[in-house]
RNA sequence: GCCAAAGUGGCGGAAUUGGUAGACGCGCACGACUCAAAAUCGUGUUCCUUCGGGAGUGUGGGUUCGAUUCCCACCUUUGGUACCA
């Protein structure tokens, strides 16, 4: 027997690619260019799961559909292996991170390369590779000699269960994002890359890319833009000191009935008063020790302490107390705001809670009953402003203000500076020495900087990093000097490697740079990346200011890395049916609670009633979703499993067909057999089972007019659906030609070549072994792609369906020429059988004749 | 709370410049082949029905000859974000 066997063909063609390098990017340059891209992944221990496919199936879906095309394509995977799961398991075993690492990256490559990707091999990139990462530590030097990386002491989100210090994005509801450990506050001396100068730049420059809506509007809300005014407020008994703030409302300045600094600001001090100190005091001291999870859970009741000091309003000059209060961030604006109640729910809530004025300075709309007024309306109780809109009092006050010196137009961001130093062992080291005379940057030729060997890869317990512990390594002289001077002992975190990767594969052995320019022009931007979504504001944000940096460094060509770019939504565990027991009774599941036990039940137990599942014959309703796979739910995927019941082609398939890429979809081992058995199918319309050769029915004639037909629409189909990347529906077309080819009694060679070649790109392994059963020497990878012709998509009939007010009722047969012919077929239709039944006894009101598309006859009772 | 996306058979999903809702696949049922099973092939499969039809794309309205598609309100789910002045 030679029926289709994945096990068996599937290793054959992975070897042969290798072997002869067949997915080799070309040099030449003459031919339209593609950079398909994937996120490369971290190669954990714990191996590829199913989602990682995903994404990089539909990326080589592309590849190979645009070599076929005629592109010369760039189709690269490398490893972002610096990182935590490393470092701690050394700190377990000993084992240090490099040798973890690269047998977890063999292991990577291994499982990619059994699913048949067309990467080129020879471009792979590798982060903690010394060759890689002198590039990494290149450009922060750069970024340091442009005055965008910096050091400040800084209060930083400390982890103390990792030990180390975690960027804000790392962050999520006050708890580390890897681990979910207790996050808090504290002051370190930290390396920061100022991203927010540019910050203007990475808001204006989305509009052009060809991104997801959603994620476009991720990044612009980070960034935060927001434009108002800065207005300075002078202090009562105060000469010099001032107190500067920022408001996007400038036109509530006559509603300002008290002033709030952040418990941390530098005048706090200053102005507090003798009577005060001690309560001002103890409020410093209370909000600096809650973390932020504190803060957040506090968050809604508001305190705050009265500084016993004054301000006085910039206009009307009257005093105005000024408090300082924890709702109030030293990190956004200036750090102090003039509170304006009326227009403001935050103000309004303290301005309550502390029995202070409140003074509305926009009339609200009528029957407005809420407290604080947010919305649009004339100005009132604001003298020269009064009776105007929100939009024109903004600029008349901002005008007021620059005329008499008291404050000006100011633009505020969200986006705080980058925090870029972590306590940890594996990772980039600083190219930075510290010298009494301060920070001093290695030079260019000593790059790279390469990690010590160290004993112990944990971090000191007050926060010194472990390579502080490396004593020989961080200890040297100051080669201008010659005095003693000590090496930067933190590292980069894992986002740095990972910010110009895409960049490395262009000329991954270039020693002149990060990229030769050369090619670097040719092949940039990225054509398409396709990653995870929850890279939305992290990478793609970091990695975008990296890639301005270069730009205007001159190092890249153009001011955006990524044209195209496409998230792959999330492969859940399989749907699982569950419900509620209490004392051995069953319970409907929305009223289970934590005393209540979790059974999960299989498909034949369950049945839907009305918009609820339920236990089959009862009432009790159950829960039916598909979970995100985790170990601890038991629901994780194997792709090796799945590679090994039905080959890789299956897996490929499989992956795609499941729905559009995008989406979040749950897992069926069940559907992969379906697509299993199309390849059966596809295989036996081929090939004879018994001799393994080409089937005797499959020869050198003429097409036939209806073979064109079913040939041309799916040609259309697939390469439509391709360059829309919807998978799923050309998989579809490519099923309903193998149903409708079966029922041929003969096949014309030339069309069971076409189907292959289109078949290709999704399933690479059983198109190789059909080519060569068609007769071929060569790989398929290069043939070209099939151009339909319209000619044979036309029918010699048209099928109108007739509508009677709307609904279909019966349908009509048109030879094409007469299809257009508006008369002719609106006769055809009256005189139908089933329609003159409908119009006898009423009266038709109006008919609706639409070209090739339908015909609607409107009818009323007599 | 705010921003965004999405709600279609038992399940994954298809169809949108408004024109036959449910392609394709899974599951299920029946039939063929088989001693039998698996595999394979074939037929059917939105629901209700008095077999004439009727209802139907989260809910309620609207626009239209015609709405899954456009508009308004609401509900639910998912993702993001949260004292950002």
């Amino acid at each position: 027997m030679h029926s289709y066997n994945p096990a068996a063909i599937e290793k054959k063609w992975q070897t042969y690619w290798l072997k002869h390098k067949t997915f080799k990017t070309p040099m030449d340059r003459s031919k339209p260019k593609y950079y398909v891209l994937d996120m490369f992944p971290y190669p954990s221990g714990s191996g590829l799961h199913v989602g990682h496919p995903e994404g990089y199936t539909a990326t080589d879906i592309m590849a190979r559909y645009k070599r076929m095309k005629g592109f010369n394509v760039l189709h690269p995977m490398g490893w972002d292996a610096f990182g935590l799961p490393a470092e701690q398991y050394a700190v377990q075993t000993g084992t240090h991170p490099r040798i973890t690492t690269e047998h977890n990256i063999k292991r990577f490559r291994e499982q990619l390369q059994a699913i048949g990707f067309s990467y080129d091999w020879d471009r792979e990139v590798n982060t903690t590779d010394p060759t890689y990462f002198k590039w990494t530590q290149w450009i922060f030097l750069k970024l340091y000699e442009m005055g965008l990386a910096y050091e400040d002491e800084v209060a930083v989100n400390w982890c103390p269960e990792l030990g180390t210090v975690l960027a804000n994005e790392e962050v999520i509801d006050g708890k580390s994002e890897v681990g979910g450990y207790p996050v808090v506050r504290r002051p370190m001396r930290q390396w920061v890359l100022k991203i927010t100068a540019y910050a203007e730049r990475l808001l204006q420059d989305l509009d052009d890319l060809d991104w997801p809506k959603s994620l476009k509007d991720m990044q612009r809300n980070w960034i935060g833009k927001s434009v108002g005014a800065e207005i300075d407020f002078a202090i009562q008994g105060y000469e010099v000191e001032k107190i500067r703030v920022f408001t996007t409302r400038p036109d509530t300045l006559f509603g300002a009935t008290y002033m709030v600094l952040a418990p941390e600001h530098h005048l706090v001090d200053i102005i507090t008063s003798e009577q005060q100190r001690s309560s001002v005091q103890e409020y410093v001291e209370t909000s600096a020790a809650k973390s932020d999870l504190d803060r957040q859970e506090l968050s809604k009741e508001k305190t705050g302490v009265w500084t016993g000091a004054f301000a006085i309003h910039p206009v009307t000059k009257k005093q105005i107390p000024i408090w300082i209060a924890d709702y109030v961030l030293l990190s956004y604006g200036t750090g102090a705001i003039m509170a304006v109640p009326a227009q403001d729910e935050r103000d309004w809530e303290f301005a309550e809670a502390f029995d202070l004025p409140i003074v509305r300075t926009v009339e609200p709309e009528e029957g407005f009953t809420g407290k604080a007024y947010t919305g649009d309306g004339p100005a009132i109780n604001s003298d020269f402003l009064n009776g105007m809109g929100v939009a024109e009092a903004k600029t008349t006050m901002i005008q007021w203000l620059e005329d008499h010196g008291v404050g000006s137009k100011a633009i505020n961001y969200k986006l705080r500076d980058w925090l870029f130093s972590r306590q940890r062992y594996w990772g980039e080291p600083f190219p930075i020495i510290h010298t009494d005379e301060g920070a001093v940057p290695l030079s260019e030729d000593q790059l790279p900087l390469e990690l010590p060997k160290v004993d112990n890869y944990q971090p000191t317990g007050d926060g010194e990093p472990p390579l502080a512990n490396a004593t020989e390594w961080v200890n040297i002289t100051d080669p201008a000097t010659a005095k003693p001077a000590k090496r930067e002992t933190n590292t980069m975190p894992q986002w740095a490697g990972s910010c110009w990767y895409y960049l490395r594969y262009i000329s991954p052995d270039w020693e002149g740079g990060p990229v030769d320019p050369d090619y670097e022009s040719y092949w940039m931007p990225v054509d398409l990346y396709v990653g995870g979504a929850e890279h939305a504001v992290l990478h793609l944000l970091y990695a975008r200011f990296w890639h301005k940096v270069l730009f205007d460094l001159g190092v890249v060509s153009t001011k955006e890395p990524f044209q195209k770019l496409v998230n792959q939504g999330m492969i859940l565990g399989e749907m699982e049916y569950t419900a509620a027991q209490k004392n051995e009774k069953w319970i409907p599941i929305d009223e289970a609670d934590e005393t209540s036990d979790k059974i999960r039940l299989a498909d034949e137990e369950v049945e839907k009633k009305g918009d609820h599942f339920v236990i089959k014959g009862t009432d009790i309703r159950i829960e039916a979703r598909a979970h995100k796979m985790s170990k601890s739910r038991g629901n994780v995927i194997n792709p090796d499993h799945i590679i090994e019941e039905f080959g890789a082609d299956s897996l490929r398939l499989y992956e795609m067909f499941m729905g559009p890429l995008e989406q979040v979809k749950p897992w069926s081992t069940k559907g992969v057999d379906g697509v299993n058995r199309f390849l059966h199918r596809a295989w036996r319309l081929l090939v004879n089972e018994e001799s393994g050769e080409l089937k005797s029915t499959i020869y050198e004639i003429e097409p036939n007019k209806e073979q064109l037909k079913v040939l041309h629409t799916v040609i259309k189909k697939v390469s439509e659906d391709i360059d829309a990347m919807r998978f799923n529906t050309a998989i579809s077309a490519l099923m309903i030609f193998v149903n409708e080819a079966n029922t041929w009694s003969q096949m014309p060679k030339a069309l069971a070549q076409n189907f292959v070649q289109i078949l290709s790109p999704f399933a690479p392994h059983i198109s190789e072994e059909l080519w060569v059963k068609l007769g071929h020497q060569e790989s398929i990878a290069y043939q070209h792609w099939p151009v339909f012709d319209e000619q044979w998509l036309v029918d010699n009939e048209i099928m109108y369906p007739i509508q009677i007010n709307g609904k279909v009722r019966a349908e009509l047969f048109v030879s094409t020429e007469r299809a257009m012919d508006k008369q002719y077929v609106l006769e055809q239709a009256k005189a139908n059988e089933k329609i003159q039944g409908y119009l006898e006894g009423n009266r038709l009101v109006k008919e609706i004749f639409v070209p090739k598309r339908i015909v609607n006859l409107v009818i009323a009772p007599r």
